[in-house]
DNA sequence: ATATTTCCCATGATATCCCAAATAATCCCA
DNA sequence: TGGGATTATTTGGGATATCATGGGAAATAT
């Protein structure tokens, strides 16, 4: 699982520095790093091979004239296969960096199965926004249910 | 379950001793710990990994424009897997001793399948205000037993 | 040839490990 | 029941390892 945030400096040859724990997820099943653009916001999606394999199967599942498909389509093709060199650093391409429009900070952020690089600024601030939507409408509706398992579930689940 | 408070001291290299007890109920299932800033009070919130991945499969079941969806990826992505020394210490990062407004004493207050960690002056005070709501509002409606609850309860529960 | 990328090693900061001291809880026997 | 001993737990500090970062040199491409 990817979690947490780190924030690392691009440095002046543009490396940037996969944060350990990610690369420790990546490494564990000997995956690539993936990378592309998000689709909704202006950050990056970082995930392993498999995470492209469900958007892959989702295409071939779908009307191929549809619009959602040409929306996927749009994610694949931006998706890069990430090479880390020795120290566990990646190089972004331009289009990337403008994408994200990242200068010398990148912010990892992981959401469980994948993570985001923001500009730092621009997540806090989607992060402050959130807490007060949370604090203003309450907490998003989660069968946090626990409450319910027969007796004996040992609960295996992750 | 965690149950009861106590107060620790945070040493001067940012260590706090997580305590027995907390530690005996997670050694028992062989679970890691995770801390989370809460969404809605300055607190950190410790649970084990079952909490962690209802929450991951929550967002990957929800549609993914939603501002519920970017609530629960805020938890997410503030969450830690916190790795104990041989002593039971954690490292709290400079990010979770801010938001929780920490400085050399920490209290763990049990709530059952999580905790939390507060500034302890600042726990105190909520908890009289607990209290002295109770006496004017009266209890809550406690519905033990809680088995029962119908479908679609939201659970507000945290 | 010139620019870029990849590989390799150095460095400082910080987290982790390991052992010891201090404190608190528990036990045991009178 | 009391008090001393024993054990569990928390706290402290030094040594060690890990990680992010920076820069030079080799390799590759333009």
């Amino acid at each position: 699982m990817f979690l947490s945030t780190f924030e690392n400096r691009i440095d002046k040859k543009g490396r940037l520095s996969v944060p350990a724990p990610f690369r420790a997820v990546l490494e564990r099943r000997r995956d690539p790093l993936y990378l592309f653009k998000s689709l909704t916001e202006p950050c990056l999606e970082g995930c392993g091979p498999e995470r492209i394999g469900q958007i892959v199967d989702a295409i071939d599942s779908m009307d191929s004239l549809s619009a959602e498909v040409a929306t996927l389509q749009t994610m694949l093709s931006s998706a890069q296969e990430m090479k880390l060199d020795g120290e566990g650093r990646m190089m972004l391409s331009g289009d990337f960096i403008d994408f994200a429009e990242l200068d010398d900070m990148a912010l990892f952020a992981g959401i469980g199965r994948s993570f985001q690089i923001w500009l730092p600024a621009r997540y806090r601030e989607r992060e402050t926004a959130a807490r007060s939507r949370a604090r203003t409408d309450g907490l998003p509706s989660l069968r946090l249910g626990g409450a319910h398992r027969p007796p004996g579930d040992t609960d295996g689940r992750r």
